[in-house]
DNA sequence: TCTAAATGTCGCTATATGGTGACATGACGA
DNA sequence: TCGTCATGTCACCATATAGCGACATTTAGA
């Protein structure tokens, strides 16, 4: 389908990249300061480099923003695609809820 | 965090497993049938076995259920896990959606 | 100007993942 | 019983991706 969603999907499977976005969530943030943070907080840690990657990703997607500020770079969080990419997938399934209940209701009573 | 949510967000980065919930939201199928739609309608086509495996890694993060009938495998779709942390995801980020909508707004008001 | 800090970029390695074909199992029907 | 259809499983291949170190670039500050 559309390739902007393909992105935000990639984009969130990686729990580092979310780790990312809950940092950025905090607040807006500079690339040294979140490699720090990583290097502390992550298991076994992770470098620079690293995180850098996954910000490219994550800029792909138009998860994060960023701004230049001298020799520092400003990230932002940008929660709009994901609120999009969500709101498209709960309301796709919102009809099939209530069928898919009774659906389950029926497989749950066919088991025993 | 949550491993159980570690596994719906991979799930959902594939376009092909995208395409069996898809598939599956229009109704309970068996696995045959979903490989042959699967082997005529995308590009290039792609085989049993690969949409076996898909089904694995639905079932691992639990969007998928199925229920054995003699030698078929009936396949359900279960939205209740996106369901799950789609809200999660957009309630944590509500908060944020003003601050970041300002915060961008001084983002671009800077860039020029 | 000169140094150091913050970031950007490149090439490399290891592992994860998508995909396949071949073969095994298990149930239905003649 | 026996063939066949639907599914399950295995070993294998190719590519994508996460991660790193090393080096290049840019900017603040002495």
């Amino acid at each position: 389908m559309s390739a902007e969603e393909d992105w935000v999907w990639k984009a969130l499977a990686d729990p580092t990249r979310r780790a990312i976005l809950d940092r950025l969530a905090k607040g807006p943030c500079v690339t040294g300061d979140l490699c720090d943070f990583f290097a502390r907080t992550r298991n076994g840690g992770i470098g620079r480099t690293g995180v850098m990657k996954h910000l490219d990703v994550l800029e792909k997607a138009k998860l994060v923003l960023f701004r230049r500020e001298g020799r520092h770079r400003w990230n932002y969080l940008n929660p709009v695609p994901i609120q999009r990419v969500c709101d498209r997938w709960v309301s796709r399934y919102v009809r099939g809820l209530a069928q898919s209940a009774n659906r389950l209701k029926d497989l749950v009573e066919s088991k025993r």
